[in-house]
DNA sequence: ACATTAAATGACTCGTCGGTCAGTTATTTG
DNA sequence: CAAATAACTGACCGACGAGTCATTTAATGT
């Protein structure tokens, strides 16, 4: 990664290249965080993959920590606010919506190395409260209330039944997240499956479990 | 822990308690590994809570992930296990039957250090492949098996309508997963929930969402 | 009581990795 | 084309923790 851009052609042992360091080490460690969880990620290797030495990371960033915050701020914050936006002055059936913002989801957080954050985050949460509150404030709780939303404008429709918004969304959401964490982890052991066939699978079934009867 | 089965009431050092040894030592790694995670795990502290010196670990197995296996082996195989055989000779309705078994899934698993494992082994798959396999195979394959059993007995007796069981099953199963997960990291900075009230509405919406239309 | 056995330990080694810094070198400036 | 600047690095340090082993001592047997 970023070898083209980095390549030193001439004689030349280094660059200076002060503008696009910071965005260079933080894909290349969210890549190597991704596939490592944090513990295990070693910044010499985050700085080799950047094309840089681990004493070039702490000019940019103060520490390891620092360096995850930043991860997390870059790449995961603009989702959330993405799909805000996308609801934010939708009208039509909530069930379509959701349909739309998962396909986004899938293919912009699952099928990149974004979908290693939240793996992280669950296994290291205890080793560092303050990065867990941050997490738990800027993405799972607006995650949350923004699904809670969605689910309650059904209500209001008439899409859906008089449930609890709340823990339905826990209950959607927990398979989503769940998706990531599983293909960052176990998944590189188990058999393929479709995931988008089950991700449609698993929005049909909780539609239809929080749809309004058609005859009590 | 094990403080007053292990306590040196008189002028002794320590005592031998060859028998009891290994059942003391993993039930602390559990409680350690299950509290702090694999890498932060330090054998120092789980043989200080098995009221044993480090070295002694090392006489009851061979290295740190011997150790987490045989936490895994000793506590979340058995809980398969006894699933299993509960469901064996069961012919009620299933939705009753998947209710029963999340209760007492609730109780023994996720109120229990045992919750703590899903979490571990998510984190550390790629460190420890042999683990992860012999996890996925002994765990998850034989959960995702059992669940998609009994949904396809829902369907076989008319309780829920023709869909895509193994799907359904890892919907299912993913929220349970996660909810242990969650339960041993994000959930001490969030403010508390009622699970039992929130996994009957998983459940709910589950068997709803895969329950047989009353009409097309 | 004393010798023997083996359970248990304290003190150690060794590798690893986050973090630091004195020095090097690409780039800019006058 | 120096001289000044600052981006960058290699080589280092210190902490930490998994794993080892010579020694201690509780228990057993005679």
């Amino acid at each position: 990664m970023h070898v083209s851009a980095n390549s030193l052609s001439d004689s030349v042992r280094w660059r200076r290249r002060k503008d696009n360091r910071p965005a260079e080490i933080l894909s290349s460690a969210l890549k190597v965080f991704s596939l490592k969880g944090y513990a295990a990620t070693k910044l010499e290797i985050v700085a080799k993959q950047a094309g840089v030495s681990k004493a070039t990371l702490y000019l940019y960033f103060e520490s390891k920590e620092a360096l995850f915050k930043a991860v997390v701020t870059e790449f995961v914050l603009p989702q959330i606010k993405r799909a805000e936006d996308q609801a934010q002055n939708y009208t039509g059936s909530i069930k379509i919506l959701m349909h739309e913002l998962l396909e986004h989801w899938r293919i912009n957080v699952l099928e990149t190395d974004v979908s290693g954050i939240p793996k992280i985050m669950i296994a290291e949460a205890s080793n560092f409260p303050e990065l867990a509150t941050f997490y738990l404030d800027n993405v799972i709780k607006r995650a949350r209330e923004f699904v809670t939303h969605l689910i309650n404008l059904g209500i209001e429709k008439g899409e859906f039944r008089e449930c609890n918004a709340s823990y339905a969304a826990r209950s959607f959401i927990s398979t989503i997240i769940f998706t990531a964490i599983w293909e960052k982890s176990l998944a590189a052991y188990d058999e393929a499956y479709d995931t988008q066939a089950f991700l449609n699978s698993h929005l049909d079934i909780f539609i239809r479990g929080i749809s309004k009867d058609i005859q009590e």
